[in-house]
DNA sequence: TGATATTTGTTATGCCGTATAACTATTATT
DNA sequence: AATAATAGTTATACGGCATAACAAATATCA
């Protein structure tokens, strides 16, 4: 027994309805990929967020908290917590600025710049694992596609 | 003055080191997406979760709240809350199942028909301006590309 | 058939991401 | 010099999501 047919539509995906908005199909796909990226930097002591925050930090060494915040499109207030994390494990340091004493600029330490890398061909390769069903081209074109929503 | 140059990079979109990553860019474009159709979705009482499950129990009635959880890729103890609030809402009723008394049937009422469909448009219109973009082909396209996608 | 396992809906709880308001120290404006 | 604006921060609250535990009902199978 199977069991329930309690319901009028007897097969065909319950959320066929939904598909019809893009919306729902980019939601439920992203869930999956970042729940898979997580579950890789989880090992790592990076949560998506602070692997972001990182990132940025390493490739624009000195950036401040509001710019890197904005870059983020997170709020200046949340981004705090998630700079502490990565002072707190000697990834990042805080160096007030000197022009600009209200302005902190961040500055990603050795460990910190190793642990990007190693946490970024982590990503890299589990995405190959995740999007294996798409060539390189469909990837570049997906992303593609991404930039060219607008709010 | 421009200001802010204590960073290395001059210019250059500070998060452009994490656009290689697709998960990156999935995640910011459905952001935006879910943040604007949560926006069109608040002034009729709902929100995306709770018109999800809505649009599925009007395209099946009858559906228990199991399959209903695991058509919206949501845990059975979530959902609890989410078809609390349609049933005070009015929107839907739950009937104990007769041939299961473990089950609970849920039904739309005509209501919650009349604001499915309501909000249903609502959406459509509002995905037709947040895509405009992009053509008819090139949505079906990155829906394509979307559902290709594996875990 | 009767003991045991499984399933359904549910409550409680906690974590993460996110949004807003308010505060301070500092800098910019006028 | 007075006022406004900005950078970082704290506090707080909400929504989404995950896990564990439980009662009632059903399924399994010895």
């Amino acid at each position: 027994m199977t069991g329930q047919t309690d319901s009028v539509l007897t097969e065909a995906a319950l959320d066929t309805a939904l598909r019809e908005l893009i919306g729902y199909s980019m939601k439920r796909a992203t869930a999956m990929v970042t729940a898979d990226a997580a579950r890789v930097l989880e090992p790592m002591g990076l949560r998506i967020t602070t692997f972001s925050a990182l990132t940025v930090i390493c490739n624009a060494p000195g950036v401040r908290q509001t710019e890197l915040a904005a870059a983020l499109g997170m709020e200046r207030s949340n981004s705090v917590a998630v700079i502490d994390t990565l002072e707190k494990a000697h990834w990042i340091t805080r160096e007030r600025s000197a022009r600009d004493r209200r302005a902190i600029a961040l500055q990603p330490t050795t460990a910190g710049i190793m642990r990007q890398k190693q946490a970024r061909l982590a990503l890299l390769t589990h995405e190959d694992r995740m999007f294996a069903g798409l060539s390189q081209i469909e990837r570049r074109e997906l992303v593609k596609l991404l930039s060219r929503i607008r709010a």
